[in-house]
Parts: structure tokens; C-alpha cells; sequence
DNA sequence: GAGTCTATCGCAACACGTTGCAATAAGCAT
DNA sequence: ATGCTTATTGCAACGTGTTGCGATAGACTC
């Protein structure tokens, strides 16, 4: 499938930049890649952990969150936090998105790189400040939960 | 004191709204907005946590959280998550704001609701999302450490 | 002031992440 | 293959929040 060769050459190309930095490849981090790439989308830290868990069930939080960091540093994987604190991790693979959640309906709204253009240059020329799209979560009211509660 | 006045203010609208709502003032409460008002911009919950176990050693962290969520809930005092997912509580008193925070030179920069304007602007033109303002942080570069890292 | 109702409290246990440290095992050299 | 070096692991303990539950104590009535 595409998904197994997606993460092959994910594979490849982490062995490839570890070794070049002096680290290692192990069993653990490759279990903990495939997981991530099997979770399409997102997944958060703990469901993470407990699909790991599964496929090898000596693996504990501390690799995985370790590992999780070390992708990020690496550049390959993602996480941002949702309206509540908790964390939530995908692969770099996915395209840059923002994320919208709305406190009236619940509901979680993507927002491509395209729609975010305008609202970064807005940032950028209120304060000065290039803000990281991926780590962008919002919370706030959509289109629909807005104009039920507009007054 | 200015600070003394406005906690005693708040105290006395919080008495009133609770006994209206069937809900009850108690020491712990006092203590808990005491705290708050004494805190200066922002705290962690856990900051808050420590200052309110100061005061009354009894005080436990459930208490301490479960009067923060009830303020919120009273649109009185306000939180949200830093880079790290962390809670930051601020009184509603404070001037509605955004936070920016660096993760070049980890500065933590405050926006104001002017300065914000426009963004909440492009974020609705590009969405249709009314964003809450002051649930709004964001991870980016700063104009020095962009113009530093600036390739 | 005594009694009643029930909101709130403190406790204990849990969930999600993080961190220090000793044991393990990758990767390299021989 | 064997041994060496040290990155990585698992463990155990901690930090920050959250939740269920029995005990406490506000607020109201008589």
C-alpha cells in the first residue's frame, strides 16, 4: 500500500539523518513511526502511547514522548495543543494546517496554508511577529455558532 | 489600596451573582479571588495553587481549580494554554489580550485588543471564525529573532 | 439558636507528560 | 565474532490538572 511505502521511506530517511547526527535506530522508534503514520490525521500523546503500547507492550510514555521530540527536532513530525492543553501529533507529511475549534459546537475546522496567508501577514504587520501556522490553534465560535449566538 | 477596593468589589458582585445562582461564598472562594487579584497579570494554576495553600494550608489544588473553572464560568477571570500546554489564569479586569510567544528568544509578548483587530479580521474573512481573543496564543519568531534567523 | 438541605470541600485516585538514573543494546573498531 | 563506547531504554518518581465520593459547613426555615 502506499501508506507501508510512505513510511518506509520514512524510514530510510530517518536512519539516514541519526546516524549522520551520531544517534540510533531502533526497534522502538521505528514502531512509533509507523504508528504516527498509520494515525491519519492527528492523534494525541496519549493515544500515541497506547497503540504503541499494543504493538510492544514494554515500550512505556517516556520513549514515545522522547521519541515524539525527537522527530519534531528532526523536523518530521508536529504537535500543537487543543483548546484544553493536551497535546496532539502528526507527521510533517500532512500539509501545514491550523486549527479552529469551536466553543459552540465542539466542531474542529482545519485551515489550509492558503486560508491562513492572509491572517499571518495580518499578524505580521499588527506586531512583527512570523507566527508558526502549525502551532496556530484557535478557539472561538465558527460561521454557523456565531450567527445563532450573534446577540 | 487601589488593589484592596477592586478585590473588595469583586467580592461583593461574586457574593451577589453566587446568591443568585443558589450558590454559596466561602472562605476558600475569598481566598482563591484574593490570590488572583494580588497576581499581577498572569499566573499558572499552579502558582496559584501554591500562593492559595499559603494562606490556608487546608486549601488543596481540586478546590483551587474547581473556584478558577466556576470564575470563568462567571466570565470573571479568564485562562489559557501557553506554548507548553500549561494553564495561565488572569482576572477579566485585565484588558482583553492575546500572548505571542517567541520560540527563538522565548519572550512572551502581549497583544493588545487594538493591535489585534486586524487579524481577527482576516481570520473571520478567511473562515468565517470569530476568534476568542483572549484564548488566542501563538507560537512564532519574533521581529528580531525572524530577522536574525531570516535564512 | 436548632434543624434541614445541599453546595462545596478535602481526600484519594487517576490521566497526561516530564525527568533522573541505572541497565541495556546500537553501532563501530578490532 | 568480541569488546568498547555511549545513545537509548525502562523504571520510578514527580508535576500539573481532573474526577468521584463521603464529610463538612453555608444559607435558609422555623
Amino acid at each position: 500500500m502506499a501508506k507501508q511505502q510512505a513510511t518506509q521511506g520514512l524510514t530510510e530517511r530517518l536512519q539516514a539523518v541519526l546516524k549522520e547526527r551520531g544517534q540510533r535506530w531502533t526497534e522502538q522508534r521505528q514502531i512509533i513511526v509507523d504508528v504516527l503514520a498509520a494515525s491519519d490525521g492527528h492523534a494525541t500523546g496519549a493515544e500515541l502511547v497506547e497503540r504503541v503500547h499494543e504493538q510492544d507492550p514494554s515500550a512505556t510514555p517516556s520513549t514515545v514522548y522522547r521519541t515524539l521530540d525527537l522527530l519534531e527536532e528532526l523536523g518530521l513530525a508536529r504537535h500543537h495543543h487543543g483548546p484544553d492543553g493536551r497535546e496532539t501529533y502528526h507527521l510533517e507529511e500532512t500539509l501545514e494546517h491550523g486549527h479552529l475549534h469551536c466553543r459552540g459546537c465542539g466542531a474542529e475546522q482545519e485551515l489550509s496554508a492558503a486560508a491562513a496567508a492572509p491572517i499571518m501577514k495580518a499578524i505580521a504587520a499588527a506586531t512583527g511577529f512570523s507566527a508558526d501556522l502549525d502551532h496556530l490553534s484557535l478557539q472561538g465560535l465558527c460561521r454557523r455558532c456565531g450567527a445563532a449566538q450573534g446577540s
